[in-house]
DNA sequence: CTGGAACCGTACCGTACGGTACACCGCAGT
DNA sequence: ACTGCGGTGTACCGTACGGTACGGTTCCAG
């Protein structure tokens, strides 16, 4: 139906112009929330006209939709050095992603966009919501998973379902930060290195190995070191 | 400013007649989402007049914020016998509970209030936010650190920060079940039950004492134990 | 210079929604 | 029977928004 940036896959690119529209868009999304972004309010702060914004994306929807792909494609992954040495590099290299994914939970475009996708959620129909999981969540899936399976195969972590123990470890680090967020709240003074920390602490008390089950033997006091 | 339900504490009680209207408004809300939820299409629904809307509830905002306290409302929790003996007790009242919010989460309304709130949610400002994070989420987290207490006293489990270990678990049993939810996403054959128990056997064995790490150190079958 | 394509700014249209006003009805209490 | 009260249903108003049309401008090709 639009005339670009239809496809789920959501590969789309667009012309540096079109880019800088999508960014006040995003802008004025994070500041004033949906019904902040009218067509009228994006022409008027991306200098643009409203005829250019239906040429380029069809549809308000197509708008939303192109304003995910373009905030996912500027966030690319690197490919993560697969070649994992011993635990301290793995725990590293898995406390790094989790810090990442923490920070990005919390920023502002991130949450704005989620609410904006969860907003338009229905029962059965979740238009935005499925290009926000396929760009936003698997990429980070992919990630901690294959680090999983590389610290499986150096017999560091032992699991039998890789995406079960992802979902484990997502659980750990995020456990229900995001939907307060997303309601809302604000975290504290919760800091994102040290719950990655934590997180990947507890992750390898039940998934490491048994000479790797992680640096606390014991476990008194370990809720949250502050205390030490 | 709305003539009722304005409170934070939000404890108010409506009549009979308003609870029907409430009751029709969550049904308009949970089919169709938030844009098929119009003052005109509610009091056509529960065949009422816009004017008593308007009085009753003051304002559109008041009516959601009536619909979350109305619906909260409804899921009064029992007070979780607080008298816990012995590990499998314990174990079973976590699972029991586990289940029970796994349901909940996934309930059509829930989503509904938690998609509305979650939309309207911006920047600095979260009106229904706070009332859903108070009266949807404050429950749960109250039965649950009282019997994470109970189990503390009993020695059965060990942990510093109350609240910091409510938060392990949630996140064990949630994981990004909510989220994903809240996009769109079907859990498809997640039973609650199953991954109630298996939350509450990993945080045994995060927070167990010595004897009591988990009901068996392998427990080959489920899908992220270890395979020996 | 001419033509055309892309684009801006603005005006415009239809509709839908929040909120209000008003006529009418049933039902107490006296 | 009269009156006030709470309620319904409908008509109405103002506005805001999605979407379209159009004139004017810039820029490039030939």
């Amino acid at each position: 139906m639009t005339s670009n940036a239809t496809s789920i896959a959501g590969n789309e690119t667009y012309s540096p112009r079109q880019n800088a529209v999508l960014e006040s868009a995003l802008g004025l999304l994070v500041e004033g929330g949906e019904r902040a972004l009218t067509t009228a309010g994006v022409a008027r702060a991306a200098n643009c006209s409203k005829e250019s914004l239906y040429k380029w994306f069809g549809d308000r929807d197509g708008l939303l939709a192109a304003m995910i792909t373009f905030q996912s494609s500027k966030v690319k992954a690197e490919p993560a050095a697969s070649g994992a040495k011993g635990r301290a590099v793995l725990a590293a290299q898995l406390t790094g992603i989790a810090a990442n994914l923490l920070k990005v939970l919390a920023g502002d475009v991130s949450l704005a966009l989620n609410r904006l996708a969860i907003g338009q959620a229905r029962r059965g129909e979740a238009d935005l919501g499925l290009l926000l999981r396929e760009h936003g969540r698997r990429p980070i899936e992919t990630r901690l998973s294959a680090l999983l399976e590389s610290g499986r195969r150096e017999r560091l972590l032992d699991f039998a379902d890789t995406r079960e123990a992802y979902r484990t470890l997502y659980g750990l680090i995020v456990r229900d930060t995001h939907v307060r967020l997303l309601l809302g709240d604000s975290l504290d003074g919760e800091a994102p290195a040290k719950r990655a920390a934590q997180a990947i602490d507890e992750f390898f008390r039940l998934f490491g190995t048994e000479e790797n089950t992680g640096p606390a033997p014991q476990r008194a006091g370990l809720g949250n070191e502050r205390t030490g």
